[in-house]
RNA sequence: GGAGGGAUGGCCGAGUGGACGAAGGCGGCGGUCUUGAAAACCGCUUUCCGGGUUACCGGAACGGGGGUUCGAAUCCCUCUCCCUCCGCCA
């Protein structure tokens, strides 16, 4: 969420860089909406003065015996009006509110302007595409002929998107875990957090998830309550309606939880395999920084999941992703792609945003430089390092041999008993 | 699932319709005293919104929301969270 008064400030600003995200914005409602607030709001407190005054008298004129039967008729009188016009102000407060909480959040300067993926900039390369001396194939063969993945019966248990991971597949998938929550809390500073699976609306609505992409989600049947699309959610919400002391900032957490999407408007979108799950393990990291130095933690931030891949000997490259290809809620976003085989082509595992102070305004979460400094909104950062299930598929297609067997990254085989 | 109890400022804790933005204490800040410190004593000590250059003025806030009333921390409804006991369960 935009600081409204900002919006009202700088109209014009707003409205070109949520252009810029290809959001046409139109302000004039908004504008509009607050303006008449303000003036009943006055008229309002200029009406509950008067009541205020009159209620004191009634209270002087009871104490000393005399009738106040008068001032309390003018009284009831006001205080209807009153009612009448914070009724008024509720409903238009509330569409003030809605009308904010549906502005996305504006783009970095650094950002490119663009239209789609297309516009992208890849800002650096790690690794050359992997080369083979046979056909490839896609992971989704390698797993099910190895008989690591199960996707049929996965999809008779519950439904297409689904996998179960067998023997060495459901091994590898919890190294990949541990690898990435060792690398991130032992030598990243990252304190290793396990949080709910489940969140309330408010969280959701504090993430930026809620309203707008309600669609996007899992809701649990008769509770106001939804599964995890991200372990952003839980770990934002974290400090939400905290002031907390500036001297924890940067706070660095990073946690391990399976994720939850309806992937509603995806269909035929990456039907096969472990691209595009209901169900998926994702190893996160998240920052709550100090405003002044939320782009540094960014480049941090990206630089640990780089790190993961690296180690992992797959060949990525980073992309900074242009305005029109941006999330509601970032600022900037650098996403890293894993070369896949299967595609010839490079494929999103890591998406690191800085949101700027956008999630910290709708889930109210400040600090103080001094103990006795004025709270100020932090800036929150979040980063999948990695998405777990898309770094086995990676494995599965890089690492594969000819006779349709994988060879195991070096730096996992410790968390696989020594499998090669 | 059943039965009770609770939520008040940075913290503890009083307050059952009007003088309460809220006693008292702790903590914090300033002062007196002292070579310095401690103790003692005195004073100050919440946040947000609107208006005025400043002293200031007005409004709001006692877990959230709604209601009763001229007037609510206080009465009613509702939600959330916490605690105790019973039952059940990993």
């Amino acid at each position: 969420m935009l600081d409204a008064k900002f919006v009202l400030e700088n109209k014009d600003f707003v409205v070109k860089l949520t252009a810029d995200r290809g959001i046409a914005v139109n302000l004039d409602e908004f504008v509009r909406l607050s303006e008449e607030k303000k003036t009943l709001l006055k008229k309002s407190e200029d009406l509950r003065c008067a009541r205020n005054k009159s209620s004191e008298l009634v209270s002087q004129y009871k104490r000393d015996k005399k009738d106040a039967a008068a001032l309390i008729a003018d009284a009831k009188k006001i205080g209807d009006e009153i009612q009448q016009l914070d009724d008024e102000i509720r409903r238009l407060d509330d569409r003030v509110r809605f009308a904010l909480l549906n502005i996305p959040n504006l783009p970095h300067e650094s950002v490119p302007v663009g239209k789609d993926s297309a516009d992208n900039m890849i800002v650096r390369t790690w690794g050359a595409p992997t080369v083979f001396d046979f056909a490839p194939q896609a992971h989704w063969d390698v797993g099910t002929r190895l008989g690591i993945l199960d996707f049929d019966r996965a999809a008779k248990i519950t439904g297409s998107r689904f996998t179960v991971y067998l023997g060495a597949g459901a091994r590898l998938e919890r190294a990949l875990i541990n690898f990435m929550l060792d690398l991130h809390t032992k030598e990243r500073g990252f304190c290793e957090v396990l949080p709910p699976f489940i969140a309330n609306d408010v969280s959701l609505t504090g993430t930026g998830n809620l309203p707008k992409f309600a669609g996007d989600l899992f809701k649990l049947e008769g509770y106001p309550w939804y599964l995890i699309p991200t372990a952003e959610v839980p770990l934002t919400n974290y400090y939400r309606d905290e002031v907390v002391d500036g001297g924890i900032l940067p706070r660095r957490l990073c946690a391990y939880t399976p994720c939850f999407r309806s992937e509603a408007g995806s269909y035929g979108k990456d039907i096969r395999g472990l691209i595009r799950q209901h169900q998926f393990n994702k190893v996160e990291m998240m920052v709550f920084s100090q405003p002044d130095s939320s782009f540094e933690e960014l480049e941090w931030m990206t630089a640990s999941a780089e790190e993961v891949l690296k180690r992992l000997g797959i060949p990525y490259r980073v992309v900074l992703l242009c305005t029109g290809d941006m999330g509601f809620a970032s600022q900037k976003t650098y996403d890293l792609e894993v070369w896949m085989p299967s595609r010839n082509g490079y494929m999103e595992i890591s998406s690191c945003s800085n949101c700027g102070d956008f999630q910290a305004r709708r889930a109210n979460i400040r600090f103080k430089r001094e103990p006795k400094a004025k709270p100020e909104f932090v800036h929150t950062l979040n980063g999948s390092g990695l998405a777990v299930g898309r770094t086995v598929s990676a494995i599965l297609e890089n690492y594969q041999q000819a006779d349709g067997s994988v060879v195991m990254p070096e730096r996992l085989r410790p968390y696989m008993d020594g499998l090669a």
